[in-house]
DNA sequence: GCCTTTTATGGTAGCGCTGTCATTATTCGT
DNA sequence: ACGAATAATGACAGCGCTACCATAAAAGGC
């Protein structure tokens, strides 16, 4: 006698055969009304959808991909969701995604390449069509299963390296360079630089060495420059901002890793009485909202991250396939002037 | 003549056969070695786990899912990311399933209960564990899925009303009042309010509704309140505030659906050369880093996110059922005096 | 030493869906 | 009007894994 069917399942749970035979047609074509693909009379497809909607019926995601070898997944993975530039990627991301069979799958690996290849890992289990994920480095297991995965991936954020597929970003060594050139032009001669803890962030340590090379051609360096024993914060900013002036009250402007710290560091300003960008000029990176709303805008570098989330999902769309050749698509940035520096 | 097998994937993705006749073991014994479940000879364990990183497998989770009926999938469905609220939701979330098999999947539903709702059948179809969700208010259809699932429900942020399992979180509509009462007992008595136009924010429209309600009680009402015609931000909250005083020059405090936004307010001032607090109160609502890191800290509320986040994902880990009754865990909230009221 | 329990392993049958191929009914071109 | 293309539908196997049961060997109890 054969086993009974279903019994793992909760017994009422519809299936794509209940559907069927409730509309009187076979699974397969209930299956292709479910997935719009092949031609389906309208009397059918009207008979099939009703049924759907009476046993509130919910396709089994895990048996569609299973049986097509295939998902309408796109993992995404972003070192974090604190740091508000990556929210506005996914929004990017989202956005592109709307109106497409796409759905967005989302991990945070903490700036952690070990954490990045962990989920990864966890991710491609479940058969993804794209990966997207920030930077170019990643440990060498995961650059291994990025390039032998059956799915498009994208690196954000940074276009300074070599990419598995497609690169959308922006380069972050010349952001640095561009911000060393542009505070120099405008008078500054005593750098000081803030920095947090995230070691892995390479896109800040980029910027840092852009800066840098900046300095040394027009013969200048940073005089001094503070770690913060933490991640990024605004109050990072303001304490980060007290320790460098305590040790050289000399510095005529100080760079900071992103608006956030930056804005701390004009509250230090506020609190000690210094006049922002007559006495000490305050640059970030990033060109938040916040920053502009402020009675002197800081004085920024706009990196667009919205667009950078939407042209690399849409770029995905694409095709179906692996695309033969890298791509790097660069968005740019641009030097938002300002008041603060 | 039977087809030859394994013309739909790719030639070269291992399956748990191919582990299993590395290791010369049966496949449900690999199987029983990837899951770490049940007795397994150390010896077997060891041949498996090397046939695994030999030939780099990854388990399919979709034939896993179909063939267990069930996942080790949390859906998170959230109203926004912009909003830092809810990145610190997740990071709670995250934290909570660290270490356990469960793995977040998340989704923006740009707090519209219809995108919820496609969102979160898009998300059963993948049979998750567990379904985390913002608020108590679903389409009648989420509610009913909801209900109706095999998957334990958590609805975090607001516990005015009626969970479908477990809500964790806080009454906005009690710190609405308690704001009232706090900056009634501070003197205050010519009220305005800010308001952005996300008319399904519930709980910035409960807190609204809890601060009425106290000023009534003190014979009291609002003197104005303006609707910015978009989504909140700081610089939403700077306008709102420069047309509030406009048609009302004699208000003495102003309640901002946020911290976000009472950070415009205040930058309006200092544009504007008003004094804080003297001339006017500003309140916020979420106590961010940010307004506690500037000269004069911001008068709000703290919301505990991450508590929130945290709490709930550990509740769903707790039993694998659906609990037989609902359950409400109130995380509380605080004032922060701050500077500014 | 014999029976029971525990440990370790395997055979088999699906889970719910879709790819492939086949079949029939309809429309079209000339 | 007749073969050819097209539209509409179905039968069936199998995707990769795990629940269920069975079996065999080792360990324990008295």
């Amino acid at each position: 006698m054969p086993r009974k069917r279903n019994t793992r399942r909760s017994p009422d749970v519809p299936t794509l055969a209940d559907v069927a035979r409730l509309a009187g047609v076979s699974e397969i074509t209930a299956s292709r009304v479910v997935r719009a693909q092949g031609p389906i009379a309208d009397s059918t497809r009207l008979r099939v959808l009703s049924a759907i909607a009476e046993l509130s019926y919910i396709p089994n995601r895990a048996a569609g991909s299973l049986a097509s070898a295939g998902s309408t997944l796109m993992s995404v993975l972003l070192p974090s969701l604190s740091n508000i530039v990556f929210p506005d990627v996914l929004r990017g991301i989202h956005t592109a995604l709307t109106q497409t069979a796409f759905q967005p799958v989302i991990g945070v690996t903490d700036y952690d390449p070990l954490i990045e290849e962990r989920i990864l890992i966890s991710f491609l289990a479940w058969q993804p069509a794209a990966v997207i994920l920030a930077g170019l480095h990643h440990t060498p297991v995961a650059r291994r299963h990025l390039e032998q995965g059956r799915f498009r991936v994208a690196e954000l954020m940074d276009i300074d390296g070599d990419p598995v597929d497609i690169a959308v970003g922006m380069s972050h060594r010349q952001a640095g360079y561009e911000t060393g050139r542009h505070l120099i032009q405008r008078g500054y001669r005593r750098f000081g630089y803030a920095r947090h803890n995230i070691l892995t962030d390479d896109r800040a340590s980029a910027r840092y060495e852009g800066l840098c090379a900046s300095l040394r051609e027009a013969g200048l360096s940073l005089i001094t420059e503070h770690v913060y024993p933490g991640p990024s914060s605004t109050i990072a900013g303001r304490d980060t901002l007290a320790i460098l002036l305590s040790g050289h009250p000399g510095l005529d402007v100080v760079i900071f890793p992103n608006d956030d710290m930056a804005m701390g560091g004009i509250f230090h300003c506020m609190h000690a009485g210094i006049t922002v960008r007559e006495q000490l000029g305050i640059f970030g990176f990033n060109g938040l909202d916040i920053g502009q709303a402020m009675p002197m805008p800081l004085s920024t570098i706009l990196s667009k991250r919205f667009l950078i989330g939407k042209t690399a999902a849409e770029k995905l769309l694409e095709s179906r396939e692996r695309p033969p050749e890298k791509t790097i698509i660069n968005t740019g940035f641009e030097i938002i002037e300002g008041a603060t520096a």
